[in-house]
DNA sequence: TCGGAAACGGAACGCATGTTCCAAAGTGTA
DNA sequence: TACACTTTGGAACATGCGTTCCGTTTCCGA
């Protein structure tokens, strides 16, 4: 796309007006391509000679020719509509990964049973309750970006780091009332199960993420959600837990934005601070 | 297409020149929703009388509204799913989830530029260079989930972690022969910034991954990587993000795996030994 | 061959839109 | 605080466009 580009290229040197109508462009080019300078520069909050004075900023001669361009590129866009889906298929490696990962997506959501997530959601969401989450190395990242999104939402959540004997002596004073969540894949380390099966005898709560029911962890959990991790390098892909992690962190959101919404409130706060700050 | 039934319905009751002008609708549908009358008129070889006259017969309200109404036909069949899923919000979580995940896989894989891809790549693989990886605390989990898959290919891959000091104080001691991956969101603190043009002061080639193209560190990058980042729930979604590290760490994969093979090697024979434990 | 009506396109009209200019508001500095 | 500079949006201007009207051409039946 040419007028991203120029966009992206000169992106520092825009006025902060200048950059709203950017970022208009960039995000509905519908609008550009269709509407008015008049109609661009109400989405932007901007005047009209905001809008002409970005397109030349850009290197076009004016409003007009930037609409050409974008114009160009949406025909250019939708003409292999059909076309293009089978050109790109499987040979390179973004369309491997374009496939692969869609189908990690589509099952390991498609396969969540209601009764589990309804379950999960409702431990997850439990004041009463720490959260702790149990990862081997190969998943930490997706465990702490769990462990953030979550702690954002409520209290008292952690993940249980560090070398075997540091995360066993955690599990040892676990609460009756704690909810444990476990990763669980085929490479994983042995000891991880020992921890799960320590948190398991101390009536522990606990959910399990796993790539095949059959995990020695997910006989040890009260609910577990199997998810498809085929990668096409390496390494397992991690794109179909971090769906599912979505899923029970919106899940426990909207729980918990019917008691206490209060807590969302600051942090829309927040955001809202950072968004205007930029 | 709603102009398309139009012309299907009552075609046989249309003059020669109309229908020489409908075929051209028909079958450049661009040259009505960009053009104008005049052009339409010249490219079916009729007046532009018979262009307004053939819109009224259709049932519009004259050319204007035959255009738009084939504007929106080609806006809908632009979004391939990004935009249409805001539209009908799914009922269940996680149908919504399903839908949004999947766009936000199909339209950060597919707006991967393939010469940004192979210079990244190239220079992650870059055994000379060390990769260090800076994130903002809403990201830091994929983050560190890319250092582990990327480390485990690769030496020195480091993540900058800490406060802003200590990760300002490793930036200050990079060498111009290193690599900055840098993660940048709407909701990001402002000191990435700073740091980021710190590197890039220090001549560091830096690749961003971001939601927009006008982010501050996408101006500081040599490369960068837009992601979709929405979310169902409160947060942003980071599936993009990690599907598009994926792809990097499997290029960089392909091109050690030429080179030097016998790390990998390594791998497989512990992950076959973790896997028969099991 | 003639007459009438339908079809068609060119040209004038009026309006919406892009462009340009300028004054006001904002921002940083001495 | 005052001043210079940048940024911004509103209003006038001019261009291009859609619409409409009307004269010409084509077609068909008598």
């Amino acid at each position: 796309m040419e007028s991203a580009d120029r966009i992206g290229r000169l992106g520092g040197s825009l006025t902060k007006a200048e950059r709203r109508v950017a970022e208009v462009v960039l995000e509905q080019p519908q609008l550009v391509a269709f509407g008015t300078v008049a109609e661009l520069a109400a989405a932007a909050g901007a005047g009209a000679a905001t809008v002409v004075r970005l397109a030349t900023k850009l290197g076009f001669d004016g409003f007009t020719e930037l609409q050409s361009s974008v114009q160009h590129d949406l025909a250019n866009q939708l003409r292999p509509a059909a076309q293009r889906i089978r050109e790109p298929v499987g040979t390179d490696l973004v369309g491997r990964h374009l496939q692969l990962e869609q189908a990690n997506v589509q099952t390991s959501l498609g396969s969540i049973d209601p009764a589990a997530l309804a379950d999960a959601v409702a431990h997850l969401a439990d004041a009463a309750a720490r959260v702790f989450v149990l990862a081997g190395d190969n998943s930490r990242g997706v465990a702490q970006q769990f462990v953030v999104d979550l702690g954002a939402l409520r209290d008292d959540v952690f993940v249980l780091d560090g070398n075997e004997i540091a995360v066993r002596r955690q599990i040892a004073l676990l609460r009756p009332t704690d909810v444990l969540v476990t990763l669980d894949f085929r490479r994983y380390e042995r000891w991880l199960v020992g921890a799960a099966v320590d948190a398991a005898r101390a009536g522990v709560w606990a959910v399990t993420v796993t790539d095949s029911l059959l995990s020695p962890l997910a006989a040890h959990a009260q609910r577990a959600f199997v998810v498809a991790a085929a990668g096409a390098g390496p390494f397992d892909s991690h794109i179909g837990t971090l769906a599912v992690f979505n899923v029970l962190v919106t899940g426990v959101a909207d729980q918990l934005r019917a008691v206490a919404t209060e807590r969302l409130d600051r942090l829309e706060a927040v955001w809202q601070h950072a968004l205007t700050d930029r």
